[in-house]
DNA sequence: TCTTGGGGTGTTTTT
DNA sequence: CACCCCAAGA
């Protein structure tokens, strides 16, 4: 034991990396030898917690700072935890390894894959990939694709990896011909991607699991270059990264025999909270946390409680309803900021009457505080609710964000561009392949693609040699055989500029060139394919960025980051692209430009951000709680630890809401009070507008005051309405004819969902007239104005 | 081989 | 309502 265990020590509270912190803070940082177990309340300054230890390993304890392994939840996170880290002890920093779980386990793969016969310029496979792989095996099987649906395989399939059992172990424990089914596929779907060297999301863990399990060697030159290991957000780790952990961490040498040099465990610190773990539909396990004692029997636990962020009014609604939660630590989160403003509560008639509440609401503190709009974030349970806030945003000039949604990388152009380039690197990878093979349109159709499927399968080649051996292919037409030799002329023309290191942003240009799509996309008279043209354009920008900048990517090799020569080969940025996560594009600290723009995203996007002002939307029971979750009782309380961390990511001021009415699936429903605004205290709530006020005024009552019951007999009686009726009721209405409005080119509109636009063009007459409409950042769109909801302005 | 239109289906939440 | 997939026609 060193002699820095006694945080109390008097010689210590002067220390800089130790001032600031209380005493439970400053024991963590401090602490030595055991496992730790830190439970951070929200806002209980983890992060600063993390980084100090960081930086008091490094300067006070002399720890090498490439022995150190920090784990945190998103990229993000974790180029912030470096900057951090760095601020304090300099450069050298950059050695650490600080990373997600996903990026941490591609820098080893890269390296050790080959023992387990994968190429080390292995594909990852992002969810769209897997689907479609999956599909293609489920249609091998000739499996009913009724009965077995690719996201529902998937996700069993998902399962078993986090809980680390192998297509075989599936097979073994299927109880039914149901989950033999998915065993088999389970199977077909492994062979698939090894076949194809590629790995899936959680085949990352699993593999990297695997591997140190079966290579103890690879394991101990891990154990040993590992001595300090951190791990962030502890409540959501599955039971693979709970193992890569133990591997890590555990006691070195049994397999190694008696001449191996004995090692002593590496240093293990976990923070998290139990109360914030919102991730158990992806394998994530609360028993890890909760257990954290148990499987480390000389475990020290420390307890962060004292929150520095918001005000005691926030904490105690947030306490009051995470306290229905059964089976939990017993935690209080407290302040000494002082009770802050009450938490506003507003009931509006639906969810547009909603959304205008928050709009108008943030005008109001716009004007009359020194809160700006980016102070501001407004947060839902599911992404579909953000249309709404963006209408509003949009009619009135409001410059918003949306974190989450439609994402760049998600987008059929971008997607087909990184197909290509995947494909370049890693010619095993058929789905890439055959995602491009004839995109744009080269004359190489379905039949074409089955001959060579068939060559491939006759020969025991992958698919990429059976075209490049094409003319043996029985059955191919002459003219399918000609325009394959010349796309694999094109394909090994670009390789050959992999081969020779060009820069990504070359490559992809080049790739766009040659291939013709950039040619079709321009010929295209779809307005849309001219935001197509822009998005392939801000890829290039993002290769090139990533090419002139020496920042290393998430899994770049910290001794090349050393030595100053960071790898910038196109392997390194499809790798970069694959990890990284919607999280990460979130808004830094805002000022200068991004000080206007509001910030929505879903709750489970707002994990770890805080806000001066948040607004709570939806709180209706079938929306939040979610519709699924009612049933379950674990389930409900996961929502709930949702609620609260929804709840503590205020600051200063809270804002709930709620709408009567909710539309879905086009069809009005009527939902209750979330049950969760029943377990808020009473007088801690400001309602500007109840459920009461609503049905008998039917208008807004802004004058403030109001009675601050929920749950009125009102409600209580609507929740016997049958949402069946109501949609009845509503597909009756919806039929008369809608007036079809007259556009001309240069007219304003405003769309449901696409929010503002400009017409280009209009075709056809009356019911048949189709307009193009700019949408700016959503594109511009060809809409049919019987049935498309736009307005003129 | 590609385009078009109709029908069915889907919504939690994401590294 | 909006997307995706499949079947039929050019």
């Amino acid at each position: 034991m060193s002699p820095t265990d006694a945080p109390a020590d008097r010689a210590l509270i002067d220390h800089p990396l130790l001032e600031g912190l209380n005493d439970p803070q400053r024991a963590a940082v401090t602490h030595s030898g055991a496992p730790l177990l830190v439970v951070a309340g929200a806002g209980s300054g983890k992060t600063r917690v993390l980084t100090r230890r960081i930086a008091w390993l490094i300067n006070e304890r002399k720890a090498h700072p490439g022995s150190i392994l920090a784990i945190t939840f998103t990229n993000k996170a974790a180029a912030e935890m470096k900057e951090r880290v760095e601020e304090l002890v300099g450069k050298r920093a950059r050695i650490m390894w600080v990373s997600t779980f996903h990026s941490a386990c591609v820098r080893i793969l890269r390296k050790e894959i080959d023992r387990v016969g994968f190429k080390s310029s292995f594909s990852i496979y992002d969810a769209a990939d897997s689907k479609r792989l999956m599909t293609l095996v489920l249609r091998d099987l000739e499996l009913d694709p009724k009965r077995y649906q690719p996201n529902a395989v998937l996700n069993w399939v998902s399962d078993q990896k986090n809980e680390l059992r192998d297509a075989e172990d599936a097979a073994k424990e299927a109880r039914n011909g149901f989950e033999e089914a998915y065993a088999s596929a389970y199977t077909h779907y492994q062979r698939r991607l090894r076949e194809a060297h590629a790995l899936d999301f959680d085949d990352l863990i699993m593999t990297t699991v695997h591997l140190l399990q079966a290579f103890p060697d690879v394991r101990e030159n891990y154990r040993r270059r590992f001595r300090h290991v951190l791990v962030d957000e502890y409540q959501d780790t599955n039971h693979a990264q709970y193992s890569l952990i133990q591997q890590l961490c555990g006691e070195s040498f049994e397999e190694l025999g008696a001449e191996a040099e004995r090692v002593e465990p590496s240093e293990l610190m976990v923070v998290g909270d139990a109360d914030q773990s919102i991730y158990a539909f992806r394998g994530a396990d609360i028993r890890n946390i909760l257990d954290f004692e148990k499987d480390f029997p000389n475990a020290t636990t420390i307890l962060l409680e004292q929150n520095y962020r918001s005000t005691q009014t926030i904490l105690t609604a947030a306490n009051s309803v995470i306290g229905n939660n059964r089976g939990r630590k017993p935690k209080r989160l407290w302040t000494d900021a002082g009770a802050g403003e009450r938490i506003v509560g507003y009931v509006s008639d639906d969810e547009h009457d909603e959304a205008r509440f928050v709009s108008e609401e943030i005008d109001r503190l716009v004007d009359e505080s020194s809160l700006r709009p980016a102070d501001v974030a407004v947060f839902y349970r599911t992404n579909a609710q953000s249309r709404v806030f963006e209408e509003v945003f949009i009619r009135t000039g409001q410059p918003y964000k949306v974190v989450g949604g439609v994402r760049f990388y998600e987008r059929k152009e971008v997607r087909d561009a990184l197909a290509y380039l995947r494909m370049l690197v890693n010619t095993a990878d058929e789905i890439s392949l055959r995602r491009v093979l004839n995109t744009p349109k080269r004359g190489i159709g379905e039949r074409a693609e089955a001959c060579i499927a068939a060559l491939a399968e006759r020969d025991r080649v992958t698919f990429w040699e059976a075209l490049t051996r094409a003319a043996d292919a029985p059955g191919l037409a002459t003219r399918s055989l000609k325009n394959i030799e010349a796309f694999v002329a094109m394909v090994q023309e670009l390789q050959s500029m992999v081969e020779a290191d060009e820069r990504p942003d070359v490559i992809l240009e080049s790739v766009l060139e040659r291939s013709g799509y950039l040619t079709e996309l321009e010929a295209s008279d779809d307005p849309q394919d001219g935001t197509r043209v822009e998005n392939l354009a801000e890829l290039v920008a993002v290769a090139r960025e990533f090419a002139e900048d020496p920042q290393p990517g998430p899994s770049a090799d910290p001794a090349d980051v050393e030595a100053g020569t960071v790898a910038v080969g196109l392997g390194d940025f499809l790798e970069r692209v694959a990890l990284v996560a919607d999280a990460d594009s979130i808004p830094d600290t805002p000022d200068g430009d991004d000080s206007g723009v509001v910030t929505l995203m879903t709750l489970h996007t707002a994990k770890g951000l805080e806000f001066p002002v948040v607004f709570l939307t939806g709180l209706e029971d079938g929306v939040f709680p979610h519709q699924r979750s009612l049933g379950d009782q674990p389930e409900l309380e996961e929502e709930r630890r949702l609620a609260y961390v929804g709840l503590t990511r205020a600051q200063k001021r809270l804002y709930i809401s709620r709408a009567l009415v909710r539309s879905a699936w086009g069809a009005p429903s009527h939902n209750p009070a979330s049950r969760f605004l029943d377990e808020l205290p009473v007088d801690l709530v400001d309602w500007r507008r109840t459920a009461a006020e609503q049905t008998r005024w039917g208008r807004p009552d802004l004058t403030g005051g109001g009675s601050s019951r929920l749950g009125t007999p009102t409600d209580a009686g609507r929740r016997n309405f049958s949402t069946a009726a109501m949609r009845a009721d509503a597909a009756a209405k919806a039929k008369p004819a809608r007036e079809i409005p007259s556009l001309a080119p240069g007219d304003r509109v405003v769309h449901d969902s696409f929010g503002m636009g400009t017409v280009v063009a209009v075709d056809g007459v009356a019911e048949k007239s189709v307009a193009s409409i700019d949408f700016g950042s959503e594109g511009v769109k060809r809409l049919l104005l019987r049935y498309a909801p736009v307005e003129k302005l």
